[in-house]
DNA sequence: TGTACATCAGTGAACGCGCGTTCACTGATGTAC
DNA sequence: TGTACATCAGTGAACGCGCGTTCACTGATGTAC
């Protein structure tokens, strides 16, 4: 109690305080990892950055290939799942009655390209290790597909309601729309004025079918 | 003559000699950056792999960063020009009543998945490198600039031919199809099922005002 | 054409540095009685 | 509850290595006469 402990904090267990070092130290590798890439990025900066020494990293991970392949397992699925919601929630508030749909998740692409440089540059890292690593190639695959799959069948209800894209399957589509969303943030960050706010919401009306809205 | 050398192939001049080796460090450091990434990549590796000593490439290059952003500047221009000349061909083609126009692409797109993963993997490293040292973001935006406009007209020649995407100005739909293009390189090259051969031929459909062919 | 000197592209050894990884150690947490 | 010992998360110094960069040197090319 009178040594800064937040009162009421009870003691962690052994367990407990190796998860939180453990998670502290993903914290700080996906920041530096982000700024400096996986060659680029030394592992003592990573654990200096969390509070620790080197020598803990290793008493929590196998080295840095590990580290850097459960930061991307790990953070990468939640990231993702977010993504999803927010679509959901995008297309429940339309079908509520609100706003249209595509500028929703224009909305959001905006957003995104705004705040979330560091997924935008662990996606790119990972894509690069994959190629040059094609051991990891699996695990960049099934991470990619689980992002289209959580979001499969939201585009499927938008085609149901905006009309069918005659030309793909609901599971096209949606890769197609990723690759377009992930593409057009990428894009905006390096020259804002080539993308405007609303070219993706114009870019996924078009998709889905033809001239939809005045 | 009698030392190996090709018959006819008359001596170099000290100004041609040392283009020849920065030519060939180059072409070294494109293969050796593609694999290993900049940070990755050894110096020492790029100038044996062209048959010269290290100091060769502080000979003709001011360092590292230099030795690579020349190369991204050079290359990068002259596989953009290859690209729009295939596609302005394509186009051609379609009009003196060949193929489909999306179809050509879309078997263009499947050719560069399968080579070229050099191309994309220094693509992919220059975003990063941009995104780390904010002062190459203008050399980055201009390179994506260039590529954009070099295809604008043949894309706004198959608008007047195929009908115009209500939604996009032709420089917009060129910057949609040039990062879909892209992406599904890319996204082929992780997970070739995910994205069959003409994908991307009904992308382009879609997106150039709706159903067009049975 | 021939000779004497200047230039400079490329050599290769050396440098200092920061890196990933190891390991003997410490002291707080956990366990047994 | 209290004591004695075991465990083990995290320390921090040390290691060997490969890196980017430098530099005195070499010998073929170029220049002047």
């Amino acid at each position: 109690v009178h040594d800064g402990e937040a009162p009421g904090r009870r003691r962690l267990t052994r367990a407990e305080a190796k998860e939180q070092t453990r998670q502290r130290l993903l914290d700080s590798a996906a920041r530096v990892f982000a700024d400096k890439g996986f060659a680029g990025a030394s592992l003592e900066e990573i654990s200096e950055a969390a509070g620790y020494s080197t020598g803990a990293l290793y008493s929590n991970f196998q080295g840095k290939e590990e580290l850097f392949l459960d930061l991307l397992r790990t953070r990468w699925s939640r990231a993702i799942a977010r993504r999803a919601e927010v679509v959901a929630k995008a297309l429940d508030d339309e079908v509520a009655g609100g706003a249209d749909l595509f500028d929703a998740l224009s909305r959001f692409a905006v957003q995104l390209s705004e705040r979330d440089r560091e997924f935008a540059a662990l996606g790119a890292e990972l894509w690069l290790y994959a190629i040059r690593n094609p051991e990891a190639m699996g695990l960049v695959a099934a991470m990619l597909g689980e992002q289209v799959a959580r979001l499969e069948p939201v585009i499927a209800a938008a085609m149901e309601r905006y009309g069918w894209a005659a030309q793909m399957t609901p599971k096209e589509l949606t890769t197609v729309a990723v690759i377009l969303f992930d593409g057009l943030i990428r894009q905006r960050r390096i020259d804002a004025s080539a993308v405007p706010d609303d070219l993706f919401a114009r870019a996924l009306r078009s998709l889905f079918g033809g001239p939809a809205t005045p």
